[in-house]
DNA sequence: TATTTTGTTATAGAAAGTATAGAACAGTTT
DNA sequence: AAACTGTTCTATACTTTCTATAACAAAATA
């Protein structure tokens, strides 16, 4: 799995490789079960700092997507149904951008065309 | 128009201004032509500090929501087309917010739903 | 016209967040 | 037994967020 990190971006460096990861699983190139590489490991590979990487795999596991096992390693979890906390979550996360496309001139329509968009974007590239 | 500070949140103040600000817009509240608080009034009314305001005000001239006349104030602006480096701006947002539902069972459909909903809900509520 | 109001700019400080580095610990894996 | 693991700790540097105060010049108002 590919990740690129950049390090002059406003986002950081943290969230880029935790949205990366997601990425990677909702494409398929990780599944349930599957290992991440460890801390340290991966610090390596992506030439930033341990921390760096273990925020981001708490946040990970905060948002139910992966599991920690101390002194052992982060396994990506099964996902059966969602739960109505996790789905307020996300609603809450999407609703100033859904607010902010439709201020700036983006009809339904056409917002419902851009996710559609996005998610076999997301399933395929 | 009534808006809601926290100051406990995780979200700094001066985006949760910009958001509610940009509710009030797609909510009908507030129409283009109309002029927005000056920055030490609303400062005053929220209870923060006016350069909080005063940094809202400019992400929202940034994102193209308002204008900004200097020594005058700030107006809603007039939305027309849409132009593409915006469009992918907003693709950009909204993509890892996407990207997790899917990862969490959200599928295509249920996630089309949510956008419908969220659609809604900033229109009437 | 004189006063008030406006956004702007500058300085300053406190607190929190981001990122790095190095080291040590104890449990897991090999 | 040795290597590897996530965890925890200390430390430093930089950026961001938020507040506070002050001054400036242009716009709006009385």
């Amino acid at each position: 799995m590919l990740i690129r990190i950049e390090t002059e971006s406003e986002i950081p460096i943290y969230t880029q490789l935790t949205n990366q990861i997601i990425e990677g699983i909702a494409k398929g190139s990780l599944k349930s079960g599957d290992a991440l590489p460890s801390v340290r490991a991966f610090a390596a590979d992506l030439g930033v700092n341990m921390h760096t990487v273990n925020k981001s795999y708490h946040e990970l596991e905060k948002k139910g997507i992966i599991q920690i096992v101390p002194k052992s390693g982060a396994v990506i979890s099964h996902y059966d149904s969602i739960d109505d906390s996790t789905m307020n979550r996300i609603s809450d996360q999407l609703r100033p951008y859904i607010a902010e496309a439709l201020v700036l001139g983006v009809d339904k329509e056409k917002l419902l065309e851009l996710v559609s968009s996005l998610i076999s974007d997301i399933k395929t590239k």
